[in-house]
DNA sequence: TATTGTTATACTCTATAACTATA
DNA sequence: TATAGTTATAGAGTATAACAATA
């Protein structure tokens, strides 16, 4: 296909492909949705926060996958811009529950089109069978470990 | 499957499934390759530098894509446990020709082993039509693309 | 004593800018 | 003027340790 022995060499690489496949749909993500004045991984925590329940920091960090450290930061940018609150549970005052404002489930709503469209561009190239087989196949990797958190 | 509508959330995420699948198999190479003392980006750099032409740092990031920069500390790393060396190019000496020591290309073709086999075993949970599926529709996304570097 | 959020800090990976030696 | 390697620096992204408030 290439007929490149060098390239050839990391694409035969399972770490290389997944790296650059996820540096490349990061990239086009990025773009995306910039008009949205929002990152990926802040959409991510969007997404998970504007679910059935309400979630505290650590609950919402969990379900990311990521440090109650990192939620912070994450949180912050978020209600920076308006489309999360802090609130004190009531229950237990050490929690604070993290809810979209109605800006922030407008955004997400949006946001999200925009980026289900980038994932089907970038995935464009596949036909449609082997694009399905593709996240399927993640699916079932990423799911047959315990994360690591 | 899962049954768990938070993780379907982030599974029929793209970005996440790349992010996490790129995650647990770096974790498990690092872990194999530990014995030999070098990770995994180290290695794919020693193998490029191992092709048939003597590479400049230059040429050796080009292939990597990685900037030249980020190549000095890799061969330094290299350099520093004996596996490649630095000469200047008699043609031009502005260029380090950077090639593998005997005891790099030793260290090179067992850590391979171990590459080769930490990435079938991160790939058994799939059927093996699945898992060359898998691999194939990655080469396709990623050489379908000009990468940014 | 343990947990949640927070801050300070550090470490990895990466890139940009500026320097040097060569061309 | 331009290029290859280098250094210094800075920015993401992430994690660990320590602290305050609360349980």
């Amino acid at each position: 296909m290439t007929g490149d022995s060098s390239t050839d060499l990391l694409t035969s690489r399972l770490g290389y492909l997944f790296k650059h496949a996820h540096l490349q749909l990061t990239e086009a993500s990025t773009r995306a949705l910039e008009p949205f004045g929002i990152g990926g991984r802040e959409l991510a925590v969007l997404a998970v926060l504007a679910g059935e329940d309400p979630l505290s920091q650590l609950e919402a960090a969990g379900r990311l996958g990521v440090d109650r450290t990192t939620m912070v930061a994450l949180v912050d940018a978020l209600e920076g811009k308006a489309l999360v609150e802090r609130r004190r549970s009531e229950r237990d005052r050490r929690r604070n529950i993290v809810q979209p404002t109605p800006a922030g489930r407008d955004l997400l709503h949006r946001a999200e089109q925009t980026r289900r469209e980038t994932e089907r561009r970038f995935l464009a190239p596949l036909a449609p069978a082997d694009a399905d087989g593709l996240v399927r196949a993640l699916q079932t990797l990423v799911t047959s470990r315990p994360t690591a958190d």
